[in-house]
RNA sequence: GUGGAUGUAGUUCAGUCGGUAGAGCGACAGUUUGUGGCACUGUAUGUCGCGGGUUCGAGCCCCGUCAUCCACCCCA
């Protein structure tokens, strides 16, 4: 038997239903913030990565798949969704119009990582990229946006805010946490001091308590920011204030790529273990310019779709469609031209084999629908059917032209 | 990539000291030849993850391997 590759999974049924809940309702709030769809390539050259996302990160380090196509190009499974999108608005030259231009997407992202709790080689994100608005206004809506997903999803949630700086005070930021490590370098762990090297700024989100304790007087960016990057800050935090969306702003929240800058934002859930960032976004104003398009704005949200999908709250389940079948061979041809008729309006569970009333009723049960509707001898010589409404229990039998009218009602 | 736990029926799990495999749930059938969900009765289902080793004999012990889960790293 063929098992599915190691970290990827088949969602059926319960949970396929749980996956399609997620997407609808997204999408429905992406729409009213004025979003559109938008559709990339899984698979992408292997530099839009690096250079998006970079170098440095372990998602392009050590976690893509990536590999070399029969025309001899290095390619790439997309790891997250943003670089695509990106790519593609400059592809688009969209770069080049005065308009504003918003796009959500979803889909699977790829990472040859080892899989744990909420964590999956092959995984689904819902996002939302923004281009062309410098205001953080714009980073407060789409803010606003997720926590309306969630509510409406019935998820609770943390929300974490920072700010990552811009070219103007992150590098002098840089600099200086940089001295300060050094300075302590020695009674940091083995990790820190890796990280020192590859992204100081990781060093601060350290799990480990003596690391926590030393970095307790380290410089803050949050106190340096330049003047921009202060008032924007200050104007997001009133805004979530006055619309009521609690936050905790965290000094240590780093996002794990290299392109954003400005706010960052994660939302978290306790419920669901380690892994328990459940979407996370903010602000990449020079990732345009990167992709050699002209430097545009942009922030943007991604949501992951299986770390939620335990915690959301499923609408119950209400009856709906026909169920039909045949208590005698000779009736069940008779069924498809009911069927066809019906299904012009209505889902229809077809049964093709005959059989006894209890059978039936136990294949009703288990699709649970509003009508049941069933032929026997006697209902076939007279052009009639037996049909049961399973939300009042009430039944008749009837001609067969009546179907459609008793249904109605 | 590192560490720990676990792989037995469709599923959740039991399986003693090593002696040829068991339960609940689910499925199917019947009790009721046309009134379901409940109840009762019955039936079916296994490469004990895979490969090797020890043994008269392995689901159980040993080695390897694959997979799953959890955590680290990192991230949604």
């Amino acid at each position: 038997m063929i098992q599915p590759l190691r970290g990827m999974k088949d969602l059926t049924f319960e949970q396929s239903e749980r996956f399609v809940h997620i997407i609808k309702t997204s999408i429905e709030i992406a729409k009213r913030y004025g979003y559109s769809y938008i559709e990339t390539p899984i698979l992408e050259e292997t530099a839009l990565f690096k250079r998006s996302v970079g170098e440095s990160s372990d998602i392009v380090g050590k976690e893509m798949y990536q590999f070399e196509d029969k025309g001899g190009s290095d390619v790439c499974m997309r790891p997250e969704g943003t670089a695509g999108v990106v790519r593609a608005f400059v592809s688009a030259k969209l770069d080049r119009q005065p308009i504003k231009q918003k796009f959500y997407y979803y889909g699977a992202m790829f990472r040859y990582e080892r899989p744990q709790k909420g964590r999956l080689r092959s995984f689904h994100q819902f996002g939302c990229e923004s281009f062309g608005e410098s205001l953080v206004y714009e980073d407060f809506s789409l803010i606003s946006m997720v926590a309306q997903i969630f509510d409406t999803l019935g998820i609770s949630y943390e929300l974490q805010i920072n700010s990552l700086g811009c070219p103007e005070c992150m590098p002098y930021y840089k600099k200086q946490l940089i001295e300060f490590l050094t300075h302590i370098s020695e009674d940091l762990c083995e990790d820190c001091n890796r990280r020192m090297v590859t992204n100081p700024i990781r060093v601060l989100d350290c799990k480990n308590e003596t690391c926590q304790s030393l970095l307790v007087t380290s410089p803050k960016l949050i106190n340096q920011l330049c003047e921009s990057c202060d008032t924007d800050f200050k104007k997001l935090t009133s805004l979530l204030d006055s619309a009521k969306i609690a936050y905790k702003v965290n000094t240590n929240l780093v996002r794990g790529l290299d392109y954003y800058s400005k706010t960052a934002f994660e939302f978290i859930s306790t419920e669901i273990g380690a892994q328990s960032a459940i979407a996370g976004g903010g602000r990449y104003d020079r990732l345009v310019e990167f992709l050699d398009g002209k430097p545009t704005p942009a922030v943007g949200f991604a949501i992951g779709i299986e770390r939620i999908m335990e915690l959301v709250k499923m609408p119950e389940s209400q009856k709906i469609g026909i169920y039909l079948g045949a208590m005698c061979k000779e009736a069940i041809e008779s069924l498809f031209f009911i069927a066809t008729t019906l299904r012009q309006n209505h889902k229809v569970t077809l049964e093709y084999s005959a059989k006894g009333f209890k059978s039936h009723m136990k294949g009703v049960d288990k699709i649970n629908p509003c009508f049941a509707i069933l032929i026997g001898e006697d209902e076939l010589q007279n052009g009639k059917v037996w049909i049961k409404n399973l939300e009042t229990q009430e039944e008749s039998t009837v001609l067969i032209e009546e179907i459609e009218e008793k249904i109605k009602n």
